[in-house]
DNA sequence: ATAAAAGATAAGGTCTACCTTAATATATGG
DNA sequence: CCATATATTAAGGTAGACCTTATCTTTTAT
């Protein structure tokens, strides 16, 4: 279980969870590396004789039961690492996600325990996500967008994609975790909504409001 | 620089640090590591390729400049994660060196320093090494071994080897870091050193007392 | 139904960091 | 000062994780 297999198992799981993909498709997986497809290819094999997936050409790979378990672990790691960076070190959630994944692959279980442990047991990492146990259970995620909001609602920002460039976008619109908001305006033509924070006015377009996830308050 | 490279520069730089060797044997590297001495030539073209080392056939290698730096970096994030595991997750010292070992390869000098800042800039790390400050200095060393202080003292622990085998020995014997003991009997015929810990006997053989570095009390 | 697009496989290549076996050079001790 | 032990170099090999180019197969869309 060597950082690169660790890396590929992470990210069908990833796919698997996200979009609800029965198979991953080699493609995707190229694309998101920025590795060739036969680099992809040669891999899932290697990862098939591991029996961490299984995989039917020209349908792609799904992760077996074994797979998921160590995808989870993987998970668990990055997230409860981000908590670390933010809660302890004061990283600014942009630089959680590099940072992470650095570290996920360098910390032995009973390290990890200790440190879940020290952080308090959290259930959601810095940008929502929650954080599985040992079992692999794990709160909810939030799944209401914030473009699917009416107006006039108010709710708070739960979740947000963990995406550098979108981050960095919402660190200028001054929008953080659990902000609260009201929707003013939402036009679905011009792909833009309008919210409220605190008495300031915040534009947002429909394709960066998609990638945020609130509670109604 | 990739872990491989990182692994032999802190190799190189403790046997320089340790015993003022000017030259490092390729053997000796290739012991240390269980490797054959034919990987450590390969390696150490490597390095020289990258001016990390110089390398004296017959002689053997030393690190320039920049390969001192690279070293201490490492060094530095060695000791400072050690802190971490034992401050703050409570790990016992004898585990501290193998999770360390593989974190000081996973962080940005950018953590490092909040990681060095949250700890409150400790001087020592848990085995009483001094830990580098971002310019490569750091405090002395303690060289006075516990073997070489003289009957009727009495001394502070600060330093030992970490060497697993030896931890797990101290602990069997009851000795930290930071513990005060008295010299009550030194046999070097017999090669032993009788000491007295609040009241406790503990008999340490020659070789495990120069290994326990001092400071008299 | 078939052509184009998408996906898979095959063959051969690179680099890193190890390995082995064999030949050669140097150092040093008697 | 020369033999032996030690150290170095050379040549060739492996596995992992990537690459390219080329061929072949399946899906899907018209």
């Amino acid at each position: 279980m060597n950082p690169a297999v660790e890396d590929y198992l992470k990210m069908i799981y990833e796919f698997e969870s996200d979009r609800k993909d029965q198979y991953v498709k080699n493609a995707r997986l190229a694309e998101q590396f920025g590795y060739t497809i036969q680099s992809i290819n040669e891999m899932i094999k290697r990862l098939k004789g591991m029996g961490l997936v299984e995989y039917k050409p020209y349908r792609g790979v799904r992760l077996t039961d074994k797979g998921r378990k160590e995808a989870l672990k993987l998970v668990r790691a990055h997230r409860i690492w981000e908590v670390f960076l933010s809660d302890k070190l004061g990283l600014p959630w942009e630089a959680l996600h590099d940072e992470a994944e650095k570290l996920e692959h360098a910390v032995s279980e009973a390290v990890l325990e200790r440190l879940y442990a020290f952080l308090g047991r959290p259930e959601y990492c810095n940008h929502g996500n929650p954080i599985p146990d040992q079992t692999g259970h794990m709160a909810p995620t939030y799944k209401k967008s914030l473009f699917s909001s009416s107006v006039g609602e108010t709710v708070v920002i739960k979740r947000v994609v963990d995406y550098k460039p979108l981050l960095n976008h919402l660190n200028k619109l001054d929008l953080s975790l659990n902000d609260q908001v009201r929707i003013l305006e939402k036009d679905t033509f011009a792909k833009l909504i309008k919210v409220d924070k605190n008495g300031e006015l915040i534009t947002i377009s429909q394709t960066i409001a998609e990638t945020i996830y609130v509670t109604q308050d």
